[in-house]
DNA sequence: TTCGGTGCAAAAGATTTGCATATGT
DNA sequence: ACATATGCAAATCTTTTGCACCGAA
């Protein structure tokens, strides 16, 4: 079964904390695991009411909340002004190409050490970070010359 | 006199545009200008109304996104869900403390050099970037135990 | 005098909460 | 049976807009 990890990680987090396990997180779960990477708590709703049409958007607000307790999701609010929902995989961070839009996901563990000295340095805890390179990818920088 | 550049800034860019310079616009420039670093609207607004008691909330509201056109501020939208303007200032990246809110600049060499180091891995020319880290402060740390 | 600016009130957009009912344990 | 979950409606919170009057150029 596809997400095993998370559905076991959610339901530990449930029984642990003396929460149910119902039908509508289930739906949720599998939805939002399916969504792209930055759903809005409005953009879950719409899927998951074409699913399940009887389930709430309260329901589904309340829900991503509980995926952030349970460390299956992490809130992020951009320029927008929206809250979106990130499905808490891997850890990556963005080079976002401003030309065509592009996103490149990348990691760099010089950087990750680089941000340890740094919070030390504050004596700050760093429980998540947002890294975003902003600029011209390869294609589009080459198109240009 | 003092904030003098960011005054003749901010003439010109009024000039330029055709729009009129006002008492009101020179009062929260002044105390703009005076602000801690990460101002929201509702921030602004309250000191404005101390020292000037007849100046609305959408005034201080619409002059901060003036600020914005004529470079004088930048928007900026962290994970709390407020929008807040920053003085445009030297470069910095944030430490944005979850507890307390608070929010600290940084600055690293280390970070900006392994940075391009990715950059350069992926052909990518970056023009800017953002870097925020989530979390704790000291204080907050300290409290919490 | 003319056109942008201001301040109020109200709209809009998004998030959050109260409450009666439904449901998992 | 009991405590939590759900779904609706309504409240909040913040950002934005409409509009009549004001004021700088």
């Amino acid at each position: 079964m596809k997400y095993e990890a998370e559905r076991t990680q959610l339901s530990t987090y449930l029984s642990g904390m003396g929460l149910k396990h119902t039908k509508q997180r289930d739906v949720i779960l599998t939805i939002f695991l399916d969504s792209d990477d930055h759903v809005s708590a409005e953009d879950l709703y719409q899927r998951v009411r074409k699913k399940s049409p009887s389930i709430g958007y309260t329901t589904v607000y309340r829900t991503l909340k509980l995926f952030v307790d349970a460390g299956l999701a992490q809130e992020h609010r951009f320029d927008d002004g929206l809250t979106r929902y990130e499905n808490e995989h891997a850890h990556h961070d963005h080079l976002v190409c401003l030309d065509c839009g592009k996103i490149i996901e990348f990691n760099s563990e010089l950087i990750e050490d680089a941000q340890e000295k740094v919070a030390v340095e504050y004596g700050f805890k760093v429980l998540h970070h947002r890294h975003e390179l902003y600029g011209r990818c390869s294609d589009c920088e080459n198109k240009s010359q």
